[in-house]
DNA sequence: CAGTGGTCTAGACCACTAT
DNA sequence: TAGTGGTCTAGACCACTGA
C-alpha cells in the first residue's frame, strides 16, 4: 500500500515524493485548509522513513505556503491568501507570446547625450555626464503595443550594438554600459493618458488610457545607473494573476 | 573569532544565525553575484557545526533566491532578477496607511437580488439565483479613492451585517455567504477611463484614467462564488515594487 | 581521483501544548 | 506526563565535476 506512494528505490528523492503526495492531497481538496496532517512520527512510521526526511518534505510545503506548523500541536493545511494580489509584469510580454504573435522591437532614436538639468536629477548624476539615450517601440504583428524611453550612464564607452538596444531589459543595458553592475531596482506602475506624441507612436487616439511604468536601476552602492519609462497600450494589455491551491483547474475554465 | 558570528548557546538556532550571516554578506555587497560561498565542509569546520546544519542554512538562502548550487562545483551568490516585476496590490491600501491617512468605507447600496442573464453568466450560475449585491466607496480623509462593486451567491441566507459589507475582501465575503469555502481566485488588472457615474462617485472628471481590477473567487470545485469590480483613482494610486539584494538602502533614498 | 553538493538515517535533546 | 514539532549531530552513501 505505502509502496504505491513512496518508492524508496526511485531516483526521485523520498522527501520530494512525499512533498508531491501532500501537495496533490491539498490541491485536489482531499486535504482542506485547517485540516491536520499526520504527525511526523506517524508519517515516518507509515512509510518507514526517517523523521528528518519527513521534516524535509514538510519544510518544502511550508516554503510553498501550503501548510504551517504549531509547536506542540501539529501541522495544518494553510488557507490560501486570496486577498493579497501579486502581479507579474512579465505577463505583458508572455501574453504576446501566448497568442502566438511575433514581438518586434523597432529603434526610433539612439544617441549619446550630455545630461541636462532634469536628467541629471533623475539619474542622480552631475550635469553634462555622458548618457546613452534611446527610444524604442515594441510591436506585435505590426501593431504598436509599447513605447519605451531609456537612459543609462555611459561610463564604459563600450561600443553600442543596435541589436543590444532593441530588446534588452533596462538592467542588462545598465550592466553593459555602466561601470558598476546593477544590484537593485525600483519600479512604479501608474495609469496615465497618452500624450499626443505618445499616442501617435502607439497608433492610438490621444487621451487613451495607458499603463505607465517607471523603472530605476541601482548599483550596489545604491547609486542610480539607469532610468526608463515604458508605456503599454491600455486597450491591449492586462495583468492577470491566479492564487490558491487549485489554480490549474481555473485557468482552464 | 567564529564566536562573534555563531553563538552555539544562543536561543536563536544555529542555522538561522548562519543564514543571517550570509544574507548580510550578500545584502551588504561583501559577497557579489557570482561569488562562491565556502564549501559546506569548510563552513562546518570553521564554525564547528554539523554539515546538515550548514545545509539547512544554505537551504534557506536558496529558498530566498539569494544563492544557487551546482552539484560537484559549489554554492554561488545569485543575481537578482531585476527584469521580472512583481506588484503587490496590498500596496493600494498600504499606501494610504503609510501616509497616516484614515481609510473609511461607505456603503452606497446593498441588496439581495435575483441574478439576471448577465450576472448569471458572470457567476456561472442559473438565472434568478439569489445573490448579494453591493457597492462601496473607499475614502481617505474624506476624499474618494476607490469604488467597488461586488456580487456573491447568497446561499446561506445568513444575516448580513453592515460592518461586514464595508471593508472585507471579496474572499471573506464569499466565505460568509456562499455555502462552499473560497479556494482560489483570479484577478485581472486593466486601465480604463471612468464612466460618468463612476467619475461622479470618485469625484473626478470623466475620462480620467483609473485602475480597473476584476476579481473572481472560486471554490474547491472551481465554481465561481463571487465576482467583484474595483476602480482605483489613477491620480491617487500607484503600485511600487523593489527588487534586489540591497533594497533597504534604496527605499530610504 | 578528490572534492563538491544531495540525500538519508537513528538518535539525541529541547520547547511547547494539552490533559 | 505524553505527544508534538524544532534543532542538531556524526556518519553514511550517492551523483556530479574537473583535473
Amino acid at each position: 500500500m505505502q509502496g504505491e506512494i513512496i518508492d524508496k528505490n526511485s531516483v526521485i528523492p523520498i522527501y520530494y515524493q512525499l512533498f508531491k503526495y501532500f501537495e496533490n492531497q491539498i490541491r485536489s481538496g482531499q486535504l482542506q485548509p485547517g485540516d491536520t496532517l499526520p504527525t511526523k512520527l506517524e508519517i515516518a512510521a507509515r512509510f518507514d522513513i526517517s523523521r528528518m526526511t519527513v521534516r524535509h518534505a514538510i519544510g518544502e510545503l511550508m516554503s510553498a505556503g501550503m501548510v504551517y506548523t504549531q509547536k506542540g500541536k501539529g501541522t495544518f493545511v494553510a488557507s490560501p491568501r486570496l486577498d493579497s494580489v501579486v502581479f507579474n509584469l512579465n505577463n505583458f510580454y508572455d501574453e504576446i507570446r501566448q497568442k502566438g504573435m511575433k514581438r518586434h522591437a523597432e529603434l526610433l532614436e539612439a544617441r549619446i547625450i550630455k545630461a541636462d538639468e532634469k536628467l541629471a536629477r533623475r539619474l542622480g548624476i552631475d550635469v553634462n555626464t555622458r548618457c546613452l539615450y534611446f527610444r524604442i517601440v515594441i510591436t506585435a504583428d505590426g501593431e504598436p503595443l509599447a513605447y519605451e524611453t531609456k537612459y543609462t550612464v555611459y561610463s564604459k564607452r563600450s561600443p553600442i550594438l543596435e541589436s543590444e538596444l532593441k530588446d534588452p531589459s533596462l538592467s542588462t543595458l545598465a550592466a553593459a554600459h555602466s561601470d558598476t553592475i546593477p544590484s537593485s531596482s525600483k519600479k512604479v506602475l501608474m495609469v496615465s493618458n497618452a500624450t499626443e506624441e505618445e499616442a501617435k507612436v502607439l497608433g492610438i487616439s490621444p487621451d487613451t488610457p495607458v499603463f505607465l511604468l517607471i523603472q530605476t536601476i541601482y548599483n550596489a552602492e545604491s547609486k542610480i545607473i539607469a532610468w526608463g519609462k515604458s508605456l503599454y497600450r491600455g486597450d491591449r494589455y492586462k495583468l492577470t494573476t491566479y492564487e490558491g491551491w487549485n489554480i490549474e483547474d481555473i485557468k482552464n475554465s
